[in-house]
DNA sequence: TATATAATTAGATAATTATATAATTAGAAA
DNA sequence: TTTCTAATTATATAATTATCTAATTATATA
């Protein structure tokens, strides 16, 4: 769960779960989109990956990515018991 | 919108934010439920105030945080987003 | 007014994180 | 099998962050 957190803190990993979220992409069209090193991409992928928010897949030499979702409901949850009502 | 992000990825502000859920409560009175100084405590609640996740209104020498939701709202929303299937 | 209490600010430090470059691995194609 | 491309791993570094102790500020009370 801090992992979750964790990785949805850097705003490259957000944008990268909003580009994904469209389409699935490779690593290295992922990159494209920024101005960062690719290593550097690969490691926040590697973050995002740890915390179960992507999925990958080897397709010949390409790396396709997936979002993958199902955790971010536990993070809706957290955030709708704070958002409720105090009774 | 970063610096609610920031100030959710770390537990002791999340349970900080859960905490106030339940009730108002002053710094001494969080800081005790803590096993961390008293100072870190108060950078925390700093955090959360510059987020806009709390407020703080002084009362003789107490400060009294309250919870403020409405920023949370706009994270829900990007997760809706995120969550939300493909069409 | 002197002292005690609540909280924050200041300053230092250890740990973490985002980034880069260089090296490596794996697969495709000449 | 050599070479090219995609991606990752290894390593180093600069920046950020969480934490601490010490000092300060503000209020309350003896």
């Amino acid at each position: 769960m801090n992992d979750v957190w964790d990785a949805l803190t850097d705003p490259t990993r957000r944008e990268i779960l909003m580009m994904l979220k469209k389409n699935d992409m490779n690593a290295g069209e992922i990159a494209e989109k920024f101005d960062i090193s690719k290593p550097s991409i690969s490691h926040h992928l590697n973050i995002l990956r740890n915390a179960g928010l992507v999925r990958s897949e080897k397709h010949g030499q390409n790396v396709i990515y997936t979002i993958s979702t199902s955790v971010l409901e536990d993070v809706m949850n957290i955030l709708a018991v704070l958002i409720e009502k105090r009774k």
